[in-house]
DNA sequence: GTAGAAGTTCTACGTTGCGTAGAAGAATGT
DNA sequence: ACATTCTTCTACGCAACGTAGAACTTCTAC
C-alpha cells in the first residue's frame, strides 16, 4: 500500500480533519507552522493522488482534494498489511493483544462481539 | 521503528526461519533465486544491526547474525506503530476487526480471554 | 613463519522516494 | 485585454536502499 512521507502525512492529516474537499491554498493555510509554496502542496497532492490515498474533485475554477478513505480505514489497512507479511497471523495477533491497553482491549471485544457470525 | 527494504526483509526472513545465528555466507546461500555478493549481504546486515532488528554474535573466525525479536514480535510492533498514528485507536480497531477472517477473529478472542484483567 | 583462503571494514555508485519550488502555460473575472 | 489565479512541467538536493569492489586482517595448513 501507500507509504507516506512526513509532509504527505501532514497534508493527509489536514484533509482528514476537514469536513470537505480542500484546495491547495486552503491546505497551505491549514498546515501548522510551515511556510510552504502552494506548488509544493500541489506536488504532494499529485503524489497522494497517484498513491490512491487522495482524490481530486473540480471545484469551480480550482481543484480540491479529499481523502479516499477515512483515517481509520487507512490505518486499519496499514495494520492489515503488516499482519499479512507474517506466515502465522494468529501468533502475531496474540502478541499484538499482549501490547494493547485496557481501552483498546475493550474496543476489540466490542468489535468482535458485534462481529460474531463470521465476517470474511 | 525500523522501516525495511526488500532485500533487508528477505534477509530477515532467512534469519527468522533459521534455528540459530547465520553467517553472511549461509544467508547468501539461503536466499532464494538471488545471486548476491557476500559483501552485499554484509552491508545489509550492518544496516539491519543499525536499525536494531538484527544483532551480531562472534562465531569462531566469522560473525553470525540473529534476529533481535521474533517475526511475530516485529510484526506486532509494526501494527502497534500504525495504530499509534491515529487519534482514535478504538475506531481504528473497530475497522480492523471488520476486516479479519474467522480464524483471525478466533485468535483475537482467545488472546483477549487469556488477557483479561488488564495488561497495560 | 609464510602463503593463501576466508572474513571484515570502508567506500562508493546508481536508483528511487520525498521535500521543495520556480517557470511556463491556461482559465477567468472585470 | 489584462491581471489574477490555478495547473502542469520540470528540476534539484538529500536520504534510503540495493549492490558490490578494494583493501585490510586473521586464521590455517604446510
Amino acid at each position: 500500500m501507500a507509504r507516506l512521507g512526513d509532509l504527505e502525512r501532514a497534508v493527509m492529516d489536514v484533509l482528514w480533519d476537514a469536513t470537505g474537499p480542500l484546495t491547495a491554498r486552503a491546505i497551505v493555510e491549514a498546515l501548522p507552522g510551515r511556510e510552504l509554496a502552494a506548488t509544493t502542496v500541489l506536488t504532494v497532492l499529485s503524489r497522494l493522488e497517484g498513491k490512491g490515498v487522495a482524490r481530486r474533485v473540480r471545484d469551480g475554477r480550482a481543484h480540491s482534494y479529499a481523502p479516499v478513505a477515512t483515517r481509520e480505514e487507512h490505518v486499519a489497512e496499514l495494520m492489515r498489511e503488516a499482519l499479512g507479511t507474517a506466515p502465522d497471523p494468529g501468533a502475531v495477533l496474540a502478541r499484538f493483544v499482549g501490547t494493547v491497553s485496557d481501552e483498546e482491549a475493550d474496543a476489540l471485544r466490542r468489535a468482535l462481539r458485534r462481529n460474531r457470525g463470521g465476517s470474511k
